[in-house]
RNA sequence: GCCCCGGUAUCCCAACCGGUAGAGGAAGCGGUCUCAAACACCGUCCAGUGUGGGUUCGAAUCCCACCCGGGGCACCA
C-alpha cells in the first residue's frame, strides 16, 4: 500500500484516502461544475465526452477517457469559461438483453443498476461532470424524440422500408447496418455475417453522401486527419458513366456504372450480378437456366468472409444471352458472376479486361478475349497484369490518340447525343439500416394497417414505450420480441379505425446517440426534444472527446442527423462537433485487455492501491492522448510520489495568503510563469503529457527554493505553490483541493482561475549563444537576449575557440541567428 | 496490394519556423538522513535520433528509397 507517505517534514501526511473522503462531500455541496445558472455571464463552451454504454462497472478505458476530457473541461473553467460538460448513458442495447436471456434478469433493472454503479464511481473518479443534465437513452422520456425525429424523417421519406439482402448475424439474430459488418464479421460477436432478404427501415443518408463529404472541409485541421479520411473512404464517392446496352431478347435495356467510360471499345463481355433480380430474369429464358440455377445456390452458401477475400478465384456462369454496345453496336455475352456486387451501382457492368484486373482475371479463367484500347506499352493478355495507366486510346474509333481525360469528355458527350448514357457518380455509402429484431430498444413508431398500409403514430400518441419484458421471449429468433407483446402490439389503425398492429423492430442504438449531445442543451423538455435557443447558445460541441472505434458509426450518423435537423430547421449548423480528439486504448504488455487473455487489470483494484488522482495522473503523462497507455509502462506509484511531493509544498509555505510577491524571489518568479504559460500552451494543444512535465519542473524548482534557496517564507515560493495547486487541479483534483486549503484558501480550486501570466518575467536575462565552426558546436556565449546581429557575430570572431577550430583557414561566410546561435563557415 | 501514422537513452516520452539532441518520468547506480530500513532529499550513468542516400552553412525535423511496428481500406467497376 503506498496510499499514504510520511513525509520527512513534521506529522503532516498525503493520506490519499482521507484526502478523498474529505473533498467528495463538499464538492457535492459546493457543484463547481453546474452549467445551467441563467444569470451566468461567462463566454460558453461545450466539452463532451462520448457517453458511456452502462455494461457493467468503469474499466480502464473509461478511466483514460474521462481524465482526458477532464483536462479540457477543468482547464476552460479556470480561463473563466462557463462550461457544459455533461454526462449520460448510452442505455439501449444488447447487453442487457443478453443478461436477461442468460441470468434471467429485468433488462430495465439490470441497466439503471448499471448506470447508478458507474454514476457513483464517476462521483468518486471525481468527473468534472454537470450532474444536472443527467439523462439515459433507454428513458421514455428520450426515446419519445428517437421515435419524433423518425417520423419527421418519414414525412419527407428520409425513412423507408424496402426488401433487399441484408447482413444478417447469425448469433445475434437480428439485422446489422453495413458500418456494422467488420471485415465479413459482425460488430459485436465476431461471427460470420451471412445475406437474408428481408424488408427493413433505412434511414436515407446516400441523399446526404455529398454534404457528408464536402463539409468535410471545415473540419479539417480540428479532426484527426485519420477520421477524416475513413469518412471519405467509407462514403466513396467515385464519378463516371452510366452506359445502356440492349440485350437481345429484352425489351429495356440494362444500364451500367463505369468509371472508365473511355475504354467502352475494350469491353469484350458483360456481367450481372449473380445474386441480382436481373440474373435470374436473364436466365429464366435461357438454355444455362440449370447451370446458372446450381451456380447461384453455392454463391448464397459462401460466407461474407470468404466472399470478401479477393484472392479467390473468379466464378460464373455464361448466361447464353447477349449485351449490344452502344459504341459500336459489337454483340457482347452476358455472364453471371458473384465478383459483381448486387447492391453497388446496377448490379451489372461492362467488363474490359485490358484495363482491369479483376475483368482480366475472370477473362482468363473463362477463356474471354482481351482488347487493348489505352497503349500502355504492354500486353495484359500476355503480362496478366491489367493496364490503368492514362495514355492514347487505340481500337477505339473517334477516341483514337485521345488521353484520358480527353477520352472520357469525348465519350460522355457521345453517349448523351445518342441518348444511350450520361455522366453519374456513385457512392460506397448505403443508406443505414436502422430495424433491429431485439427488444431493448426504441420502438418504431408505425403502425401497419390492412388496409391504410404504414401509418405514423400521431405525435400526441407518443413515445410508444416498450411493454414490460416480464413474459416475453427475449431469446434470439429471428423475429422481433415485441411481436409477441400482443396486448401491446394489437391497435386501432389512427387512420381508418380498423385492426392493425405496431412494428415490432427497434431501433438501431446509433439512433439514441446520433443527437444526444443536443439534448444536453435541454436534458428535461418534456414538450420537444430540445429547446432549439438554448441549442442554439451551446451547441456546436466545441470540443469532442472519444475513442477512434467510432471514426465511422457514430460520427457519421451524428453528422447526417444533425444535417437532417438542419433541413428541419432545428438547428442553425452542419457540424455538430467542431473538434474532435481521438484518445488512445488503455492496453497491457502490448495487446488489448481482455479476461480471456488474463491481462485484464481492474480499475477498482488500481484506484485503491494508487487512489485517484495517482490513476488519472498516470492516464494523463503517460504519453500523448492519441496514443495507446500500455499499463504496463507506466507508474501508478511514480504518479503518487510526484503528488505528495507537490502536496508537501503546500505545507511548506510559511508566507500568508495574499501577499505580493512582486520583491519575491525573481529566479523562482520566472520559473512559475515560465511553467503557468507553458502548461496552458501546452493543454490548448492536447499536449497534456508535457504540461504535466512542466508543472514536474516548477515543482523541483519550488522544492530547492524551500530547501536550499530564499526559503519558505518567500512570497514568490507561494505565488509558485498556488500555482502548481491551480495547474494540478486540472488532473489531480483531490491532492490539489487539499493543498489550496493548506495555502489557505476556501474550496474550490477548480474556480480559482488561471493565474495571469507575467509577460515580463518570461523574457530571459541571458540566453546561451552555439557558436559553431562548420556547423559542429565549438563554444558557448552568455549573450543578451536582444542582442545586435552584429554585436554576436564579433563577439563569435572574437571566440579562441573558434580561432582555433578555424586553425588559420579564412571565414567564407558567417550565419548568425541571434540570440541563440553563430555558425562560422571557412572556405 | 493501396493509403495513413510512428521508429530518439534500459523503458515511457520531450525538442516552436531546420539552429546546443533532453524537458519530465520510470528503472539503475551513488550519497545524505537512520542503529538499520522505509520514506524523504541530493547527485549520477545512459542515445546522436530505424537503415542508406540527397538538399543545406547546419537535418531527429525537409526530399527519395528501403526495413520494422501500428492502423485504415480492400472484388465498389
Amino acid at each position: 500500500m503506498t496510499t499514504s507517505a510520511d513525509t520527512g517534514h513534521g506529522d503532516a501526511r498525503y493520506d490519499v484516502e482521507a484526502i478523498q473522503e474529505r473533498w467528495l462531500p463538499v464538492w457535492d455541496e459546493l457543484a463547481p461544475f453546474r452549467s445551467g445558472r441563467p444569470d451566468d455571464q461567462r463566454p460558453k463552451k461545450y466539452v463532451l465526452d462520448m457517453f458511456p454504454y452502462p455494461s457493467g462497472d468503469l474499466h480502464m478505458g473509461h478511466a483514460e477517457a474521462y481524465a482526458l476530457g477532464d483536462v479540457i473541461a477543468r482547464y476552460w473553467v479556470h480561463r473563466g469559461f462557463n462550461v457544459m460538460h455533461p454526462i449520460g448513458w448510452d442505455a439501449f442495447g444488447l447487453p442487457a438483453e443478453n443478461a436477461a436471456i442468460r441470468r434471467g434478469e429485468d433488462p430495465v433493472r439490470w441497466t439503471y443498476d448499471n448506470i447508478a454503479q458507474q454514476k457513483a464511481s464517476m462521483r468518486r473518479y471525481a468527473c468534472s461532470f454537470d450532474w444536472d443534465r443527467v439523462f439515459n437513452t433507454c428513458d421514455p422520456e428520450y426515446y419519445h424524440w428517437n421515435q419524433w425525429f423518425f417520423l419527421q424523417m418519414f414525412r419527407r421519406g428520409l425513412a423507408y422500408r424496402k426488401a433487399s439482402n441484408v447482413n444478417w448475424c447469425p448469433e445475434c439474430q437480428t439485422v446489422l447496418a453495413n458500418e456494422q459488418v467488420i471485415a465479413g464479421q459482425c460488430e459485436r460477436c465476431d461471427s460470420n455475417v451471412t445475406k437474408k432478404k428481408l424488408t427493413q427501415w433505412y434511414l436515407k443518408i446516400t441523399d446526404y453522401a455529398d454534404r457528408l463529404l464536402d463539409d468535410m472541409e471545415q473540419l479539417e485541421g480540428k479532426w484527426p486527419e485519420k477520421v477524416l479520411l475513413m469518412q471519405r473512404n467509407w462514403i466513396g464517392r467515385s464519378t463516371g458513366a452510366e452506359v445502356h446496352f440492349e440485350i437481345e431478347g429484352r425489351e429495356e435495356a440494362v444500364t451500367v456504372y463505369t468509371t472508365r467510360p473511355d475504354t467502352l471499345y475494350g469491353a469484350t463481355f458483360f456481367v450481372v450480378a449473380a445474386d441480382s433480380d436481373l440474373a435470374s430474369e436473364l436466365a429464366a429464358q435461357s438454355p444455362a437456366q440449370a447451370e446458372f440455377s446450381e451456380y447461384l445456390n453455392k454463391v448464397k452458401q459462401t460466407s461474407e468472409m470468404d466472399r470478401l477475400d479477393s484472392s479467390r478465384a473468379k466464378t460464373g456462369v455464361f448466361l447464353q444471352r447477349y449485351a449490344i454496345n452502344p459504341v459500336n453496336g459489337e454483340r457482347i455475352p452476358v455472364w453471371a458472376s458473384d465478383y459483381v456486387l448486387a447492391d453497388y451501382g446496377t448490379g451489372a457492368i461492362m467488363a474490359v479486361p485490358a484495363h482491369d484486373q479483376r475483368d482480366l482475371d475472370f477473362a482468363r479463367t473463362f477463356d474471354l478475349p482481351v482488347r487493348v484500347v489505352v497503349d500502355a506499352g504492354e500486353d495484359p493478355a500476355v503480362t496478366g497484369e491489367a493496364t490503368a495507366d492514362d495514355g492514347p486510346h487505340v481500337n477505339s474509333g473517334p477516341l483514337d490518340g485521345l488521353n484520358k481525360d480527353e477520352a472520357i469528355a469525348a465519350i460522355i458527350e457521345v453517349l448523351a447525343e445518342r441518348g444511350t448514357g450520361e455522366e453519374a457518380v456513385n457512392y460506397r455509402l448505403r443508406d443505414w439500416l436502422i430495424s433491429r429484431q431485439r427488444y431493448w430498444g426504441t420502438p418504431i413508431p408505425i403502425i401497419h394497417c390492412p388496409s391504410c398500409g404504414e401509418v405514423p403514430v400521431p405525435d400526441e400518441q407518443l413515445p410508444v414505450v416498450l411493454p414490460p419484458a416480464e413474459g416475453l421471449d427475449l431469446k434470439p429468433k429471428g423475429t422481433s420480441p415485441l411481436g409477441g407483446a400482443v396486448a401491446w402490439a394489437t391497435v386501432d389503425c389512427p387512420q381508418c379505425g380498423g385492426e392493425a398492429t405496431r412494428d415490432p423492430d427497434t431501433m438501431d442504438t446509433f439512433v439514441d446517440s446520433s443527437w444526444y449531445y443536443l439534448r444536453y442543451a435541454d436534458p428535461n423538455n418534456h414538450t420537444a426534444a430540445f429547446d432549439p435557443e438554448l441549442v442554439r447558445e451551446w451547441l456546436p460541441v466545441d470540443q469532442y472527446v472519444g475513442g477512434v472505434t467510432h471514426a465511422i458509426l457514430h460520427l457519421l450518423y451524428s453528422r447526417f442527423f444533425t444535417k437532417v435537423l438542419n433541413d428541419l430547421g432545428l438547428v442553425d449548423f452542419n457540424e455538430p462537433f467542431t473538434r474532435l480528439l481521438n484518445q488512445g486504448m488503455v492496453i497491457m504488455e502490448g495487446s488489448a485487455m481482455s479476461k480471456s487473455r488474463g491481462n485484464l487489470v481492474r480499475l477498482s483494484d488500481e484506484l485503491s492501491r494508487h487512489g485517484v488522482d495517482a490513476i488519472r495522473l498516470s492516464m494523463v503523462f503517460a504519453g500523448p492522448p492519441e496514443d495507446d497507455v500500455d499499463w504496463a509502462d507506466v507508474s501508478p506509484s511514480g504518479s503518487a510520489k510526484f503528488l505528495a511531493r507537490a502536496w508537501r509544498l503546500a505545507g511548506d509555505v510559511t508566507s500568508s495568503p495574499g501577499s505580493d510577491p512582486r520583491g519575491g524571489d525573481e529566479s523562482v518568479r520566472k520559473a512559475t510563469h515560465r511553467a503557468l504559460h507553458d502548461a496552458a500552451q501546452a493543454v490548448e494543444t492536447f499536449r497534456f503529457n508535457v504540461a504535466v512535465a512542466r508543472v514536474m519542473e516548477l515543482v523541483n524548482v519550488l522544492r530547492k527554493a524551500i530547501d536550499s534557496g530564499p526559503g519558505s517564507d518567500d512570497p514568490a515560493v507561494r505565488e509558485g505553490a498556488e500555482a502548481v495547486a491551480i495547474m494540478v487541479s486540472l488532473v489531480a483534483p483531490y491532492t490539489a483541493e487539499d493543498m489550496w486549503a493548506r495555502l489557505g484558501h476556501e474550496p474550490s480550486v477548480a474556480q480559482a482561475g488561471w493565474p495571469d501570466v507575467d509577460e515580463s518575467l518570461l523574457v530571459e536575462d541571458s540566453v546561451t549563444c552555439v557558436v559553431q565552426v562548420a556547423g559542429k558546436v565549438k563554444d558557448r556565449l552568455d549573450v543578451s537576449p536582444s542582442i545586435a546581429e552584429d554585436e554576436l557575430r564579433d563577439l563569435a570572431l572574437a571566440s579562441k575557440a573558434v580561432a582555433a577550430a578555424l586553425d588559420g583557414r579564412a571565414v567564407k561566410t558567417t550565419i548568425v541567428r541571434p540570440p541563440k546561435l553563430v555558425n562560422v563557415v571557412p572556405e
